[in-house]
DNA sequence: CGCATTTCCTGGAGGC
DNA sequence: TGCCTCCAGGAAATGC
């Protein structure tokens, strides 16, 4: 499931293979995974360049000129990949693009459909489902705004989990960082000591910091552009560990539900 | 209003 | 082996 470190990683390679390619041709698949300005992909994206890709939230974002975005929301399942214009198309594929300056083919993909593409242009009307500005990102975040935003009485770890307070963390990173912090997951946010908060904070960089650096964490889906998953579920103190001992303290690991979601911490670790 | 629960969707896991 | 049911999970909609 693709968080932060994860669209990171697609946003860069993508970045470094397609900044300045020009579209060429588009096909969709599926009409009903593209949202925002209703004209089809097919006939706004060609003729357009390339200016950068890049990341926020979870989101990869493709900026082009002429002036217009194309935002990529992977949800569970969704991928953006790289492939050789004769690669066999996979099953739900739901966009293939081709460019003018590179034999490099663009395809996204996306079993369960969680996700999808937004065309953003100036002045362009929005249509379909909708693309909730996320929250601060959490690498350039200051302590003392990251504080602001635990006046809520809502457990921690559904706080961190909400797009519009803090963007990019999803599951995994959330547990990671609440372990890392040493916070229980159902700890009242606004409960939480300034000097607690603070190092919550530190604990979400350095994981997304390390994350980024592993190039994500393949649990089933997530591949890069490349087909390749990322390594960093080998550092999971907590992550889809319950019943394994914990790496500080050998404790046992717990599993509890927090808001639908599965939730791993250490008992010993994270005290309420 | 604030929070919890349900919905969307498919493939993989587990039961028998 | 094969069929069936269950379930994960991000984000929006719905419910209390």
């Amino acid at each position: 499931m693709p968080e932060l470190p994860e669209a990171e990683t697609i946003a860069r390679t993508l970045h470094q293979r397609l900044e300045g390619r020009t579209f060429s041709r588009v096909q969709v698949h599926r009409a009903d995974i593209v949202h925002g300005d209703p004209r089809p992909l097919e006939e706004t994206l060609p003729g357009r360049r390339v200016v950068r890709v890049s990341r926020r939230a979870k989101q990869v974002v493709f900026e082009l000129d002429p002036t217009a975005k194309l935002a990529v929301r992977l949800g569970m399942t969704g991928r953006l990949m790289l492939v050789r214009p004769d690669a066999p198309l996979q099953p739900h594929t739901h966009m293939q693009a081709w460019f003018a300056d590179t034999a490099e083919e663009l395809r996204f993909c996306d079993p369960r459909r969680f996700g999808g593409l937004w065309l953003l242009t100036p002045g362009g009307a929005l249509t379909g489902r909708r693309l909730t500005p996320p929250g601060p990102e959490p690498l350039t975040l200051r302590p003392a705004e990251f504080r602001t935003l635990l006046v809520r009485k809502r457990p921690i770890k559904s706080l961190l989990m909400d797009q519009t307070i803090i963007a990019g963390l999803g599951n995994i990173y959330c547990d990671e960082s609440l372990f890392a912090a040493g916070v229980h997951p159902l700890t009242p946010a606004r409960r939480l000591r300034p000097e607690q908060a603070d190092r919550l904070l530190r604990a979400i960089k350095q994981v997304l910091r390390r994350a980024i650096a592993a190039r994500g964490s393949t649990i089933l889906d997530y591949r890069d552009p490349d087909g390749n998953g990322g390594t960093f579920r080998r550092q999971h103190r907590v992550y889809q560990r319950e019943g394994e001992k914990c790496r500080s303290c050998g404790s046992v690991i717990r599993r509890i539900v927090l808001t639908g979601r599965s939730t791993f911490f250490c008992p010993t670790c994270q005290r309420r």
